[in-house]
DNA sequence: AGCGTAATGATAACCATTATCATTATTATG
DNA sequence: CATAATAATGATAATGGTTATCATTACGCT
């Protein structure tokens, strides 16, 4: 049980076709424009399920989930408060103190989320002036 | 501007009084249980009015905001899945690696979160038996 | 006391997401 | 192949946290 159906694929293949990070509200939009047709219901559903079959991302925000597709190498992600622009990043040793913390209180990690906040070099330079 | 009424030093001093991390509405129902009269949009305003003074701090999670009492130094956090248990922890090497990446990107690092999701050692125990 | 400003509270509105349910598509099986 | 079983779809209602609205009340100040 678990479907790659036509919508699916679909949805699949636009969030490979770029490194953005979409909302559901985008993904229908742009499946529209597309020409497809395909419910919000659906997107929402079929996000879920391209995310628990592992083949795309995701990082939930603070307002709302946005998907990515899915990458090799976990990574986590730089938020400019100015422009929106997410740009992504990784950090061995972060990742590595992560694990140390959690088995020093025998917490057993399944999973994290690291964001920082700021301004993007762009946005940062346009305060300034 | 931004006055400290009645409502807000009750809310101020109820998430004082412990280290839970509390939603909007179990602090308006800890409120009006005490005999406190206050309405829930009251509530909303006033936790982001102390948080904006930085009497209280703030995680947002994915379903809502929590609060908790403002400490001195910056922490992050860890969340059984199992219970909801939030625990606390910080690491200053996370912090400067942070601040380095986003030095090394031209990022003005404003803020960030670090949550970690996994199971505490009792959900842990319990699962395995 | 009186004025300007901010806060309150009830409630409507918002917005992302999930649930419902009848219909359609896909897969499995005799 | 036919058809039964199962899962997905799509429209829409419902949910839940949060914010907006607006009339009323409280506060701070001269």
């Amino acid at each position: 049980m678990q479907r790659l159906t036509v919508q699916r694929q679909a949805i699949l293949d636009l969030i490979n076709a770029s490194n953005r990070h979409w909302d559901a509200d985008e993904v229908a939009r742009a499946l529209v424009d597309a020409g497809a047709s395909i419910g919000i219901a659906t997107v929402y559903r079929g996000l879920a399920a391209l995310e628990s079959l592992g083949l795309i991302d995701s990082i939930q925000l603070a307002d709302k989930k946005r998907y990515e597709r899915a990458d090799k190498a976990h990574h986590d992600h730089m938020i400019c408060t100015g422009c929106g622009h997410i740009e992504e990043f990784s950090h061995e040793t972060i990742e590595v103190l992560q694990q140390q913390i959690a088995a020093e209180k025998a917490f057993r990690l399944t999973g994290h989320q690291l964001v920082m906040f700021g301004l993007c070099r762009d946005c940062a330079e346009e305060l300034d002036r």
